[in-house]
DNA sequence: TTCATATATCGGCTATTCTTGATACATGGA
DNA sequence: TCCATGTATCAAGAATAGCCGATATATGAA
């Protein structure tokens, strides 16, 4: 992950539409959403969602896979976490007082096996 | 933190010239840096870069404060993990096994206080 | 093959963003 | 007050992004 894989994923999330749809997608894991229905969902014409998820898919933030007629979109989660972790490693760099309190943040809601 | 201030958040950091600057912001905290300064780290002309950090200023990412002729800019960090929270909040609700490894990554590095 | 359905791509338009020279504003020193 | 320094704003051109009607492509059914 460098700095322009990073920005690129970042542009692909700037954009209200495309967040909602990645909102979408992630909150369909693992079954993902056929692009009609996101399409619909997010109250836009075909064509715009389309271009979206197309961009979606080049950051790598999503994949899909044809399911007879219509194409199915999934998140990418590894490569969304690879993004946080990009973000979050400089401000971990030597100085975990920043990070600390995200993680602490985090902890409760996603309550990782406890040692 | 809705969506829209969160798409600016994100449109601010998805330009390469800018994510720089703000990891730069962020390596400095929290001394900060002032503008000139900034500037030639990135090897940018002056006022791109005042045009960027404003913008960064503008979505909450950063802060100024004036110090003698000089101007000196800070990451928000608290900002930052805000808009990190909003982004991993989605995957965490319900579905915690998609989140615990990012914190896993991040536990290394972050270290916090341990039980 | 022909038709219907699901999705992608093209074309052109508008709007926004990025960049930079020129210039204005603010501060400190003499 | 006058000048030097540090930073912000203006203006304009180039590039990019977003939108959507029209159309093309791919699949499945008859």
């Amino acid at each position: 992950m460098d700095i322009n894989e990073a920005s690129s994923m970042l542009a692909a999330l700037a954009q209200s539409t495309r967040l909602q749809a990645f909102r979408l997608l992630v909150g369909h894991e693992p079954g993902g959403l056929p692009a009609g229905d996101i399409a619909r969902k997010l109250g836009i014409p075909q064509n715009t969602s389309s271009t979206h998820l197309a961009i979606l898919v080049n950051a790598g933030l999503a994949g899909s896979t044809r399911n007879g007629r219509s194409i199915t979109y999934r998140a990418n989660l590894d490569r969304f976490r690879e993004l946080n972790l990009y973000l979050l490693k400089d401000c971990c760099n030597g100085r975990a007082e920043i990070c600390a309190p995200l993680i602490a943040a985090l902890t409760p809601c996603c309550a990782a096996t406890p040692a």
